[in-house]
DNA sequence: TTCTTTGTTCCGGA
DNA sequence: GTCCGGAACAAAGA
């Protein structure tokens, strides 16, 4: 389930292999993602260069020399594969498809030097579209997005002014993209736990310490999973078919059942859902 | 057969 | 009219 930091990892690996290379053809197997493919649109793509590539929120920018981004979300279980001809010039290029089946290579994008980059979603909950890329901003998909959770804008003022009306829970919150785009269902449940919270507190009940707590422990926890390559549960792997380190720091996620890991606690770590999520904490720790 | 998963939208109730 | 949160939806596998 990518979320920022798997989102990330997978930016930084197309940064190292298909930056700058030109895009010769665009095979589409199956268009009906969760949109639908505008194919030709597509095709227009065929023959631009890339010129650089982004993430915004779990969005992957393509950025092309025609003035158009290719934007990729990768919704539940979507992958990206990069995968190199194998008696071109590097044979320790060529990766297996690791946990994926062609069956579910729905779009594969050939770019000059036999590299391919492959877009593999069992689910289809991910999807593909084309953005002018002077227009991306305010993009059907990136315009209601909040700040970047990594970023300043994302800072205590910024918490303390857009919660203090709200009567939600902070779980909801952090999981809104118009508040802090990003953060996804396991990312939240450790963040909250680290800063001792109760995820049923409704947001303008939690004290400044607390917040301030908060803040430090997302980008914190996002930080950490971004250098670890990412958790792989479920589906994720990086481009190379690399699998992330992270899930083994969780501290609830998946956990119900088990013991808090906090020193001296001893909790047991409980499972409810909010709002439809599956919502993990330890009710020793996380007092409100 | 039913349940699970995520992000987003929809709608009922307060 | 506004706010909140549960339900529904997409698809496929266990």
């Amino acid at each position: 389930m990518p979320e920022l930091p798997e989102v990330e990892v997978v930016k930084k690996s197309l940064k190292k292999t298909i930056n700058h290379l030109t895009l010769k053809q665009i095979q589409i197997h199956n268009k009906y993602l969760r949109y639908e493919i505008n194919q030709n649109l597509m095709k227009k793509m065929i023959s631009s260069k890339i010129l650089s590539i982004d993430r915004r929120s779990k969005y992957i920018l393509i950025n092309l020399s025609n003035d158009h981004t290719i934007l990729i979300h990768l919704g539940m279980t979507g992958k990206i594969i990069i995968r190199v001809k194998k008696n071109n010039f590097n044979s320790s290029f060529y990766f297996d498809l690791k946990g994926s089946s062609n069956k579910h290579n729905h779009v594969i994008f050939k770019f000059n030097k036999g590299i391919e980059l492959i877009y593999n979603d069992v689910r289809k909950f991910g999807f593909i579209k084309i953005e002018k890329t002077t227009n991306l901003d305010n993009s059907f998909h990136l315009k209601k997005l909040g700040p970047e959770p990594l970023s300043n804008k994302f800072n205590i003022n910024y918490f303390i002014n857009n919660t203090k009306k709200k009567e939600i829970y902070l779980k909801d919150l952090l999981m809104n993209q118009k508040f802090v785009s990003g953060l996804g269902n396991i990312y939240v449940n450790e963040a909250i736990y680290l800063s001792k919270i109760n995820p049923k507190i409704k947001v303008n009940k939690i004290s400044k310490k607390k917040v301030i707590g908060l803040i430090a422990n997302i980008k914190k926890v996002l930080k950490k999973a971004i250098k670890e390559g990412g958790s792989s549960i479920k589906d994720f792997s990086s481009v190379e078919g690399e699998d992330g380190n992270y899930q083994q720091y969780f501290n609830v996620y998946g956990r119900k059942g088990e013991r808090c890991k906090h020193p001296n606690c001893m909790g047991i770590i409980r499972a409810l859902k909010i709002s439809n999520r599956s919502t993990f904490f330890c009710p020793k720790c996380q007092k409100y």
